[in-house]
DNA sequence: GTTGACTCTGTATATACTACAGGGTTTAAA
DNA sequence: TTTAAACCCTGTAGTATATACAGAGTCAAC
């Protein structure tokens, strides 16, 4: 249904990158037209808009495919193995959610404080906070 | 204060990471020791730390570097320069929220569907649904 | 004052893409 | 129906982001 050109635009994948996911095992091997096209289907759409959303947010490529795997542990895992790698990921995403919190808090004081009148930034107490923990 | 080894114990960044960090001018080139050793001080840690966070959420070492010169906008950047790069950025990240919630729900929903008594999880149906999209 | 842990620099390797070259295929206009 | 643009194929090279290693110097403690 896809070729290769047609599956990168409609996920802003680099087409080379589809390519590398392929050789790499992230998605599977596509069938292919009698003069050697690749032909996708939306299976592979779903999962490559999936894998460009876990690499956008800081997962690995095997972090990635760990998450992948959930979908199809083909007999050899118990739930009890699924629910406990599950378990994983939502904490490990928890914390990922609760640092971006942090930074947009900052950067929203940031924001905030550029509202006021003066002409350089270079004066912005607040911005040194950016880096702190809390 | 702190040697290379300290600072990447302390922060849980790798000590050859630190030096590469140096060599692109993420961190600033610390003072040295009249040995040649480098001397970190409490600044570098909490901007190691920051850019370790950063690049665990998928932002580019670019894009790192972005966050942090808000806080250094030498004169050159007006605040309303500031606040128009940390909208942008707050944007970005309100983005990165969002996906990491729609992932972790799904996962929340196959953690629970794990708790039946099936012994294996190739029958799951709800496995099917982190591809998609809401 | 010697040994083990640590640091220095330079360079090599790994991971995750991204780009390019040389050639075949498809499509659509001339 | 030919032919030119646009696309796909493979192989390979280059870039970004680390990470590891080798050989030599430094520090700390026993």
């Amino acid at each position: 249904m896809l070729t290769r050109g047609k599956l990168a635009t409609q996920t802003g994948c680099n087409i080379e990158t589809i390519r590398y996911y392929e050789t790499i095992g992230l998605i599977p091997a596509p069938a292919r037209t009698a003069s050697g096209y690749r032909s996708y289907g939306d299976e592979h759409l779903r999962r490559l808009n999936f894998i460009q959303r876990a690499r956008s947010l800081g997962f690995s490529s095997e972090q990635t495919r760990g998450l992948l795997d959930l979908t199809e542990a083909g007999g050899n895992k118990t739930r009890a193995d699924v629910k406990s790698l599950t378990e994983a990921h939502i904490d490990e995403i928890s914390q990922k959610i609760k640092d971006l919190q942090k930074i947009k808090k900052r950067l929203r004081q940031i924001s905030s404080f550029c509202d006021g009148s003066a002409k350089s930034a270079s004066t912005c107490p607040i911005l040194e906070s950016l880096f702190d923990d809390n």
